[in-house]
DNA sequence: TCATTTTGCTTTAGGCCTAAAGCAAAATGA
DNA sequence: TCATTTTGCTTTAGGCCTAAAGCAAAATGA
């Protein structure tokens, strides 16, 4: 009951665009997969609270949770969450907003900053170790391709 | 009290792997969301559930769910949970593996092989659309970079 | 002015995901 | 043979994540 063959391509890896999603993909979720353990490992936290030290870093002013949500691609719901437990671990400072009554601003307490300085040395450490052999230039060349990924994808940054 | 000059390098995008990291990340991140909308608004599915159907639809024979878990790079307990969906779904089958009776051996049901032709037809669509503009030899290029990058995170497939 | 709409955020329900504990079958080895 | 260990899987607790509902403040506009 085979329509053309014997046998039929899988026509998922076939496609050279499918091809380069899935493999996109595949390696987002080994590396991460390795982030997650040794952030867990090492220093008992998750990349997602990661992300959010790091942005508020970028940031020593603060930012509120709406700014934080687009800059992160997550819901504000999550942000919340996200910002309670730092909160709770007195990583985030939350003032009120003088400009806007609903809103809030998030930054990082000095305890944050110092705990996110050792979280980004030992990210580094830990990406860089990935890629010791590739020169340089090399580098270069694939991060200009995944900024042209990144166009494509629409990114809105 | 800075140490070397008055601003300091964020010396997070400051590092070329660093940035080829973060991009790849935010690549992955960004295309999951759309594809995670569209799975969702056109066939009321989720991105992990097609996962595990394409997988299976590449083993007509079936698999265990220990090397569902493996091939898909999560765990066990998650394959058990999203199988059960599927399963619940009337899109997967599950049948006591002969050789070992622990195991169970989890193939697609024949409207599971149907919904996920139609599933596949879509997914391919939504990628291609993305890439539509992109010379092949181009994206052969990403592709064989990205192989690189797979390589060096020590993909085991 | 002030009712209506919009905006910023939180809460809730529910799916995805992991590590660790637990269970039963299979494998091991004395 | 049979106690012990290993292996395949499920369950549980808990974090991440979203969409949708809900709330209150801000903005709008008649």
């Amino acid at each position: 009951m085979e329509e053309r063959s014997a046998r039929e391509e899988p026509a998922g890896a076939g496609s050279p665009e499918l091809r380069l999603w899935v493999r996109l993909l595949r390696c987002a979720k080994i590396g991460e997969k390795q982030l997650r353990r040794n952030f867990e490992d090492q220093f008992d936290t998750t990349l997602p609270r990661f992300d959010v030290m790091a942005a508020l870093h970028r940031e020593p002013d603060g930012m509120s949770m709406g700014r934080l949500s687009k800059a992160l691609l997550v819901s504000n719901g999550n942000v919340t969450s996200i910002v309670r437990q730092l909160h709770t671990q007195g990583l985030v400072l939350s003032q009120p907003d003088p400009q806007d009554g609903r809103s809030a601003i998030v930054s990082l307490t000095e305890e944050g900053e110092r705990q996110f300085k050792q979280l980004a040395e030992a990210h580094h450490r830990w990406i860089a170790d990935i890629f010791r052999d590739v020169p340089p230039a090399r580098i270069d060349q694939l991060v200009d391709g995944l900024g042209e990924v990144r166009r494509l994808l629409g990114d809105k940054t």
